[in-house]
RNA sequence: GGCUCUGUAGCUCAGUUGGUAGAGCGUCCGACUGAAAAUCGGAAGGUCACCGGAUCGACGCCGGUCGGAGCCA
């Protein structure tokens, strides 16, 4: 049985994880945890990503966590590979796969059928020159040359995807799409649970949360990470930013929290909007107290 | 008390010689196939501090009221 827990940052994922995997586990029914959040893939990166604590995990076997350096950049393809490795192990052992984790690409890549054509790094860096130089508008003209589609749904100031359309087009012959797939055929048979919450009472936790994350050593764990080098994904993840920027004297503490808080709500607002196209979703109230009961229910196992 | 500057969207500010307003950020909505905590798109939102005057017409000119800032007493 695989069982997916998707929704905003902050709802409670995690917590929720724990309490079906010990539910189950207490009913005689092993679980494990599969972790679907791209910045919690990175050894050190805790206090700012919310990583469940060791000491937290009651014993529950926990999958792909720390499995990259900060300085190492991450990458959806070989995650899926490795995730869905993991979790057809997991069913082989009769047990139930709890796949939970924010970032929505991560999560759709392992649950419906996303297929990822290759990458080819001297075509990307030539790519990736050429917008530099001629901007994505140059890109975007030659995109519409090819797969007009594509650079339609694209659009003339996404630099990043422009690239990446034009990098698939060269290097598989083909149109790039630019869409999700129609169908959400599932990879393996699931349930998805989502959880939501009140928006104004979720920002209120995330402004909370952020300042935590501040007074719990999130500059001091940046600081311990630095020397090694933080990579292009690591360096961009919420609060690391902020932190590194205030290590450096270019914020202050004040300044940081406030970057890192508005970039949290407006991650929170682009992950709903995400997930909220699941359509074959039970959603459930985070804040509801028998919430365990019902993703219980739901997952039925 | 006198002089000077100032009051435009939730915030910081643009607004050329008068023709009823824009940006960035924030907020809300959306897209999303190898960096996705990334990268982009759209929308809402303002009696231009208030009152009066001249003008066909004022955010803009004139006078006054109220609120800020600075300088001089």
């Amino acid at each position: 049985m695989l069982a997916a827990i998707v929704g905003a940052t902050g709802t409670g994922k995690s917590s929720l994880a724990l309490g079906l995997a010990s539910r189950l586990r207490d009913a005689g029914r092993d679980a494990e945890i599969v972790n679907a959040d791209a910045m919690q893939l990175y050894r050190g990166m805790d206090i700012g990503t919310a990583k469940t604590p060791v000491a937290e995990r009651r014993g529950i076997p926990h999958h792909l966590l720390d499995v990259l350096e900060p300085r190492d950049e991450a990458s959806v393809a070989r995650y899926q590979i490795e995730a869905r490795a993991v979790i057809d192990e997991i069913l082989a052992r009769d047990a139930v796969a709890i796949l939970v984790g924010g970032s929505g690409l991560y999560v759709s890549s392992v649950l419906y059928d996303f297929q990822f054509p290759g990458t080819d790094a001297t075509v990307r860096a030539r790519l990736e020159t050429e917008l530099e130089t001629g901007g994505p508008g140059l890109l975007h003209r030659r995109l519409h040359g090819v797969d007009p589609a594509a650079a339609a749904a694209i659009g003339p100031a996404n630099g990043r995807r422009l690239v990446r359309a034009l990098e698939v087009i060269e290097i598989t012959g083909a149109p790039f799409g630019a869409g999700l797939p129609d169908e959400t055929a599932l990879w393996r048979p699931s349930v998805t649970l989502g959880l939501r919450t009140d928006r104004a009472r979720l920002v209120e936790h995330l402004d909370a949360r952020v300042v935590g994350m501040w007074r719990d050593g999130l500059v001091a764990e940046v600081d311990r990470l630095l020397p090694a080098g933080l990579g292009v994904t690591a360096s961009r993840a919420i609060g690391y930013a902020q932190a590194v920027a205030q290590s450096r004297g270019e914020l202050t503490e004040q300044q940081a929290i406030e970057q890192a808080a508005a970039l949290t709500r407006r991650y929170a607002r682009r992950q709903v909007s995400w997930f909220g196209r699941y359509r074959q979703t039970r959603w459930l109230e985070a804040d509801d107290p028998a919430i365990v009961d019902e993703a219980l229910a739901a997952v039925g196992a």
